[in-house]
DNA sequence: TTTTTTATGGACCAATCGGTCCACTTTAAG
DNA sequence: CTTAAAGTGGACCGATTGGTCCATAAAAAA
């Protein structure tokens, strides 16, 4: 009962999605938004509170969209199985063609203003909560083939969290993906098959 | 034949050194330089030219007195020996009761404004030369104990990379000692002893 | 057609950014 | 003692930051 939107909200956060992803939250300004959305600054803020809430908006489509790679990779019945699935994910993120280079998340947990604190703090509590996951899949599934030998599944899952992160930084630096994947497979070379 | 400095340089250098090794390059503004260093804007310019000037002195500094493991590891004689002293070198580097947490040169790295884009190129070229060099000496010296089978020293370059980078993100997010290690250790299970 | 409700554009805000400028001080050389 | 050179403090600069406010526009409900 009032005046429609003149935009799609989809749209718009499509395209939010893809300057927070390359730039990070604090690096990506308000003019940024106005200038790749059209949209002007009553809008935005009318459509979405701020520029925070813009952001959580944006982080859940991403982990939707992006990051649905990772319950499958749980799902798998073996610890290497697992790995696998996540350094290919993960690699097959940064190399897709339309997507910004690096992990929004990680883009924007580094560093930042004091006033950009919370929000790496809340990142972060996800990807601890993530690894949680990962080890509790690493103990569940160690007995139908084994870790490599002399690893415990805390091991393992802090390595694959390292790995993830250090191959987001190198996508950053514009890392190949035939790069990428040899990483990926020489990083599980000690690990037995199922 | 003039008036003295009120201040010592090396001084100002290491407070310097440690605002932009925590926060990054972009997000160490010149009130909390001013503020650390008890220094007025004026002097500061006068002394070091820019922020950026300053930030480069910085670098050279880190590189010069934290990063100066990396040349007794790469005269290592094995792969193995090599990986494990880089690994070393990076958890000790993190863990270090004075030093702030991560990587300088990585929380600069990886986002920021269009202008500080430069800087961030620099930075990378850097690290790719280390990671050439390394590579080189891997080759160099598989002759006296070999790779993990099936990894080239392109592969265990990119991986050893991948994994001080992970290394640094891990560390700033708060990871300890223990952790680090292990995941170090975790890696290198696969690496044949010397 | 009038009223109500929402959307939009743009002016405006204080705070902060890196950087410049200049008056003033302090020292050593002459 | 004068002069020249360098250091210091602080006012000032334009640009940019995220955010607010209000007048106007538009459409559905009455």
């Amino acid at each position: 009962m009032a005046r429609p939107r003149e935009f799609d909200e989809e749209e718009v956060l499509k395209t939010t999605l893809r300057l927070f992803w390359e730039k990070g939250y604090e690096s990506t300004s308000l003019s940024d938004l106005m200038a790749a959305t059209g949209l002007t600054k009553s809008s935005l803020y009318k459509a979405f509170g701020s520029k925070e809430e813009l952001f959580w908006r944006v982080v859940e489509r991403y982990q939707r969209d992006f990051l649905d790679f990772r319950h499958a990779a749980l799902a798998e019945p073996t610890p290497r199985r697992i790995a696998e699935r996540l350094l290919d994910g993960i690699t097959a993120l940064h190399s897709g063609e339309m997507n910004p280079v690096g992990c929004l998340e990680l883009n924007t947990a580094l560093t930042g203003s004091k006033e950009g604190e919370p929000i790496r703090q809340e990142l972060l509590r996800g990807r601890e909560q993530f690894r949680l996951r990962l080890r509790e899949r690493f103990e569940e599934t160690m007995a139908a083939a084994p870790l490599p030998p002399g690893m415990t599944s805390d091991d393992a899952a802090s390595l694959i969290i390292s790995l993830i992160q250090g191959l987001a930084v190198q996508a950053k630096a514009g890392a190949s993906l035939e790069t990428a994947r040899r990483v990926a497979r020489a990083a599980l070379l000690s690990w037995p098959e199922s």
